[in-house]
DNA sequence: ACGTATTTGTTCGTATGTATT
DNA sequence: CAATACATACGAACAAATACG
């Protein structure tokens, strides 16, 4: 089912239709792939402009179906994950919404044995688990320190990924690994080691949050991840006025 | 504050410069009579184009500070209380939830000058208010410290209630005072001053959670409000299987 | 390793449709 | 009905990041 054109009379707007046809081939399975056309290409196809094709994918984006950035080409989200807004760990996603672009930085890959993790991923101390550190940036400034601890048996294809701009899920799906579907979170303030408050640039006497995360697909641990949150810079605000939306937002004030 | 100038160099995008701006100016209550410039008159004061205009607008519009429909002028989301369940203030309750017996004991209730408090609540900082801070014991034992700041001329007949087991918000309206029925929070992982930490009965190494919340009804400032909660003992937990329900839960495990 | 082509992001301009006042 | 205001839609150009030869 390659593309319907476009009823460029009046039913509904063209991005909206543009958007349900697109929905309707990702469900049939047209970029099973995870290519998505270019923006070019839609325009082609599909005889609008740029601008009513940006404005269809950004609300496929905005779903969590896709995953966009410069100059690579639009990938789609394999896996239906991310738009868990609830989850305090997806606030991340409030930073770039203020404009400030996130990057991460490579600290640690490589295997290694961890009582904690091997505890909440259910195997026994001496497991041998893959670990990735990340140093998350935000416009260029540190904003936390990621570590995702997985079970080596499902995670071996993950060791030869460039991360600096590649989510963990995405990449998970993308070699057929299981992707978390479930699991718990839990927000601790603490003091920072002193190793993690240099690395984030952060004063001795700072605190800082603790995220904790468990991610369980169908039952099983596949993953426990901590992540350290600058708290002289960022907060989490919540408005009450309308959606009593929360985000993580940059101390501006 | 009318408005700032955006900066055509390079920092961030323009849309997100005008974002920043226009959440500055509705938290500084410059558009208190519910009247937001329309897309024409934000072109003219910030001289950009339309098309900046709608992709920061689009995005408050989205966090859900605004109702925009065709034709109709946009206005500010004044209302919207009913889902401050989602605050985290509220998560309070949840720790009852677990069988656990909340009281307060009254550390303070008098009149105070204090600059911050009046900041927020937009009065100079020799206004008189009326202070109530209460220990909030959980079973027992001290699990916050809560300082509520308020107006005098709101709160003078609060003076006399017995506060052990009273609701601050159950008494307002009991006084036919103004409830608060918008406003805003914020979470920030803090060292407690020795004052509190002692009180709190935490060591010296643990780090506390400080919830602000400023309450305002009908767009004027009632209440200023922080709250010390015990990050030793205490933790935010999230469950995103089902329900995604946020919980302060003690850290039992 | 470097330069070029590609792709998405940002920004401008303009015009028309449609609902509200 | 007329004016206003937001929504939709076209076109064009440059910037920034990436991918590829």
């Amino acid at each position: 089912m390659p593309a319907k054109s476009l009823d460029r009379s009046h039913p509904l707007p063209l991005w909206a239709q543009l958007e349900a046809d697109l929905r309707r081939r990702i469900d049939d399975g047209d970029f099973d792939d995870g290519l998505f056309p270019t923006d070019l290409e839609l325009t082609d196809s599909y005889s609008v402009s740029r601008h009513t094709v940006r404005d269809a994918v950004r609300r496929l984006n905005q779903a969590g179906l896709l995953t966009r950035s410069r100059g690579r080409m639009t990938q789609l989200n394999l896996q239906g994950f991310e738009q868990s807004l609830e989850s305090l760990y997806s606030l991340f996603q409030s930073v770039e919404s203020t404009g400030i672009e996130q990057t991460s930085e490579v600290l640690e890959l490589g295997v290694v044995n961890d009582a904690t993790a091997s505890m909440h991923l259910g195997v026994s101390e001496d497991t041998d688990l893959l670990l990735l550190a990340r140093l998350r940036l935000a416009g260029g400034e540190a904003l936390a320190i990621d570590r995702a601890w997985l079970p080596l048996a499902i995670a071996t294809p993950l060791l030869s990924v460039d991360w600096s701009h590649t989510a963990l899920y995405a990449e998970l799906a993308n070699c057929g690994s299981p992707v978390p579907n479930q699991g718990w979170e839990r927000l601790t303030p603490i003091l920072p080691k002193q190793a993690d408050r240099v690395m984030l640039g952060m004063k001795k006497s700072e605190a800082a949050f603790s995220l904790e995360r468990l991610g369980t697909c169908d039952g099983t641990p596949v993953e426990w991840r901590t992540t350290i949150i600058r708290g002289d810079r960022y907060r989490f605000v919540s408005d009450w006025t309308a959606t009593g939306r929360s985000e993580l937002r940059p101390t501006t004030t």
